[in-house]
DNA sequence: TTCCGGAATG
DNA sequence: CATTCGGGAA
């Protein structure tokens, strides 16, 4: 072991201590109880259509997504409509939210959805992640919201979150990955992941905000590393 | 590391 | 008008 990854943890322990988790868990949970959004694909656990939801929101955001989703199910409401669907069909639909390589993608994990796993989403995380288009933030997305598995996802709300709140820092290389990931299975509570993960992401996008972030009407302000740097500066 | 892109923000 | 946003793959 390097002395910059011990560094690194014990910068990690340090800075991820237990009552401070525990606090940060209650009031994030405490927010979401009357501040988590409500998106079409939120009200399901169809893992068809949280397949789809997932691939959509990829670097996209949810507001965008959800007439697009919605129109996408209509046309084609399970996974077998959408296997007769070709690549230009769902490239049309597709076309507002940019991007447009993820037609190619859903095509290509459809075909493989389709003769290796008999038109059913597959639950595992290893199999999802060898979908074409499937990374680790998605595949864990469709674990923790269609299947009800325990797992934690780093998105960059989530980094931006655990960098501001616990003053993470990591910049550079691939241990700042590495590290956030760690940071969000670590403070992840033991059950209801999948709506502990919707409360990071909604809280980034409303609250802790890459851009001008609310810190105003922040619960987590009192407590906050980022809260108290901007303070002081 | 870089590219893919339309949308939101200042 | 310019910058920021933000997953996955080569």
């Amino acid at each position: 072991m390097t002395s910059a990854i011990a560094q690194s943890q014990e910068n990690f322990t340090s800075l991820l201590a237990a009552n401070k988790i525990k606090w940060f868990r209650r009031q994030l949970t405490s927010w979401a109880t009357l501040n988590l959004r409500e998106f079409p694909w939120r009200s399901t656990t169809n893992p068809y259509a949280i397949f789809i939801a997932e691939f959509l929101l990829q670097k996209t955001g949810a507001n965008t997504v959800a007439p697009i989703y919605e129109a996408f199910l209509i046309q084609y409401p399970t996974l077998k409509d959408l296997a007769t669907a070709s690549v230009a069909e769902i490239a049309i639909l597709l076309k507002p939210l940019g991007l447009h390589f993820r037609a190619d993608r859903l095509y290509q994990s459809v075909r493989v959805i389709i003769e290796q796993y008999d038109g059913e989403i597959p639950a595992a995380e290893a199999q999802l992640l060898s979908l074409p288009g499937i990374g680790l933030y998605t595949a864990r997305s469709i674990c923790a919201n269609a299947f009800a598995q325990p797992l934690a996802i780093l998105d960059t709300n989530v980094a931006r979150i655990l960098e501001r709140f616990f003053g993470l820092q990591g910049n550079r290389v691939k241990s700042r990955c590495k590290l956030l990931w760690s940071a969000a299975e670590y403070v992840a509570p033991k059950t209801n992941v999948s709506r502990w993960n919707l409360t990071l992401l909604d809280f980034g996008a409303g609250v802790c905000t890459a851009r001008n972030p609310s810190c105003g009407i922040c619960p987590l302000r009192s407590q906050c590393n980022y809260a108290k740097i901007k303070h002081s500066a």
